[in-house]
Formats: structure tokens, sequence, C-alpha cells
DNA sequence: CTTAAATATATTGTGTGCGATATAATATTA
DNA sequence: TAATATTATATCGCACACAATATATTTAAG
């Protein structure tokens, strides 16, 4: 059989399974802070650069708008941050965080360490690792934009 | 601010966003052959393997039984796999190719090739990370049993 | 041989993730 | 300035992904 589609030489396969397995990581983690991985991350930007508007977030996280927009909306639900139409502009919804948003920033602060212990690998490694995986992204998002 | 919840500095940050855009790149090349991407590793596995017990695919793929059984329910409604109770244990459910299922494989051969050269990395670096990325994937699934 | 435990798959509910489309507001242009 | 284009979100539909639960079958214990 031609060798290219035997599932042990997939390059991507374990970037797609390590994604998911990282995430199930987090997940008993972030449960206890009640939020999941990608509000985690939606969190992060906000307690590092404060009120975003929706497109904000969505460009620097990655994620379209029909996957903010409900995202969104839980995480009002649960009183963690407001969705506000901002005056100037109509068509912009600014993010902000509550109280309890904020609040919650204490409880996040363990996370990382959690994380990194669990991964369980050398911090050189880890670094090398995350270099090319930006190296890749930068390559998909400079070809795509060149196309 | 804690440098460790600033986003730049998150390692699982990249690696998750890089899973979403490499599936994003194959997602037009298997449009072509009306597969999504755990779909299209539903079929490595059956062309490498041959008929295989859903349990043995999600052993596999690391999918779930909640994530698979609808899956291949949508893979049988197009014809490219049949789905069949054991007759020796009832409770096992053996997945086979049909012949349509066979005769994508040609089709398939090209896509390997395709994202290779869309990923545009040196072969060293891909192999180093993918080495890297299976040497994690280790540890978490070895802590799992350990703990 | 009957009941309890284990196994294999299915179902349900919640939460992404993205393409396609819709809607509303702002900016541009004739 | 009225018509048009652009922009920012929202909505909808489909397909994962996983936890929790249910169901059916087989195995093991007594």
């Amino acid at each position: 059989m031609s060798e290219k589609l035997k599932l042990n030489n997939q390059v991507c396969f374990p970037l797609y399974t390590l994604a998911k397995e990282v995430i199930n990581l987090y997940r008993p983690i972030l449960t206890e802070l009640d939020l999941t991985y990608p509000q985690y991350l939606v969190m992060l930007v906000l307690w590092e650069e404060g009120a975003q508007k929706v497109s904000d977030i969505g460009c620097l996280l990655k994620l379209e708008t029909g996957t903010l927009t409900p995202l969104l909306k839980r995480m009002e639900q649960k009183n963690m941050i407001k969705r506000r139409r901002d005056v100037e502009d109509e068509r912009v919804v600014k993010i902000s965080l509550t109280d309890n948003g904020i609040e919650l920033k204490k409880k996040a602060e363990c996370v990382p360490v959690q994380i990194i212990q669990s991964l369980n690998i050398s911090p050189d490694k880890v670094q090398a690792f995350k270099e090319v995986a930006e190296e890749i992204l930068n390559h998909i998002n400079s070809s795509r934009t060149t196309a």
C-alpha cells in the first residue's frame, strides 16, 4: 500500500490528536473556574488587553463570528463578561469584564503551572515545539494572504 | 500583569490554532472526496488495516463512541462504509469499506503531497515537530494510565 | 442456571468551529 | 444626498468532541 496514506506517516494526525488531548488536560482544571478552553482564551485576551471588540477577539484567537457570538453569550450568561453596543459605531459590540470576570483572574494564575507540569516535558523542547508551530502558522497565514 | 497568563506565552494556544488551521488546509482538498478530516482518518484506518470494530477505530484515532457512531452513520449514508453487527458477538459493530470506499483510495493518494506542499516547511522540521508531538502524547497517555 | 459484572455500542446534551447567509449601521460615490 | 458598497455582528445548518447515561450482549460467580 502507498506509504503516504499510512496513519503512522501522517504529520497532521499527531498534531490533531495532541491538540485534543491537551484540551482534555485543561478540562478538569478549567471546569473549576467554570470555563471551557476557548472561553479561557477569551479571558486571557480581556485580562491582558482590557475591553475588546468582538472582531478583535476573533482576530487574536483566529475564531469566526459564528463561533464567537454564541460563546460570548454563554460567558455573558455566566456573568463573566458584558456585551455592549458601541455608541460611536452601532455595528460594534464591545466585550468587557465584569467584576466577577476580573476576580476570576486570581483563580486562573495557577492554571499555566499545572498544565506545564502535566505536559511533563523539558522547557527547551516545549519552546522549540512552540516555535515550529508558530513558524508553520506564519507560513499558512502568509500564503493565504498571498494567494 | 502575571507573565504566565499572557496569550503570547501560552504554549498550547499555537498548538490549538495550528491544529484548526491545518484542518482548514485539508478542508477544500477533502471536500473533493466528500470527506471531512476525521472521516478521512477513518478511511486511512480502513484502507490500511481493513475491516475494524468501532472500538478499534476509536482506539487508533482517540475518538469516543459518542463522536464515532454518528460520524460512521454519515459515512454509511454516503455509501463509503458498511456497518454490520458481528454474528459472533452481537455487541460488536464491524466497519468495512464498500466498493466506493475502496475506490476512493485512488483519489486520496494525492492528498498527503498537497498538504505537505502547502505546509511549506522543511522535511526535517516537520519530522522533528511530529516527534515532539508524539513524545508529549506518550507522556500524557502514560501518566493517564499511571494515575 | 440465574444473577451480577463487564463490555460494546448508542443516545443525549452541551459546547465548539466554520461556511453561508442575513441584517443593520456606516462609509463611499455618483 | 440618494443609491451603493463595505463593515460588524448575528443566525443557521452541519459536523465534530466529549461527558454522562442507557441499552443490549456476553462473561463470570455462585
